[in-house]
DNA sequence: GTGCTGACACAGG
DNA sequence: ACCTGTGCCAGCA
């Protein structure tokens, strides 16, 4: 019963998926559906809903679109991690268009997949 | 109960 | 490279 009312406490599975986007290494990077898939719980609409709201609290660039794409509004903030990571990047080439994560290269080798 | 929305994924054009 | 539609799962009006 009474459990104190903690204001809002943080779902359980909200906790695992911020569990698992702190321990993805620097340098590579998931995607919503492989964060998903190594909670194996929920989809990659779910877990990006929960980032949507905790995300601040992790490291939210190391989370990508499965094509690699970047945050709509936030390629410059991830850009500057990136680079201070070193993590591989496909180059577009073309002024204005942000770059993409190398997934094939950049992708984590968690062995939850 | 119905429908819309969302930090998604995938196939087509 | 871009846009559109469909499938998926959960939350909310």
């Amino acid at each position: 019963m009474a459990e104190s009312r903690a204001p809002h406490q943080i779902g359980e599975y909200a906790d695992q998926v911020l569990s698992v986007v702190e321990h993805i290494p620097p340098g590579t990077v998931l995607t919503y559906g492989d964060v998903a898939a190594a909670v194996g719980r929920g989809g990659p609409r779910q877990v990006g809903t929960v980032m949507a709201q905790y995300g601040g609290a992790v490291p939210w660039w190391r989370v990508v679109r499965a094509d690699g794409r970047l945050l709509p509004g936030h390629e410059r903030r991830a850009l500057e991690n990136y680079r201070a990571e070193g993590t591989p990047l496909r180059d577009a080439g073309e002024p204005g268009a942000y770059p993409r994560v190398d997934m094939r290269r950049a992708r984590g080798d968690d062995p939850a997949l």
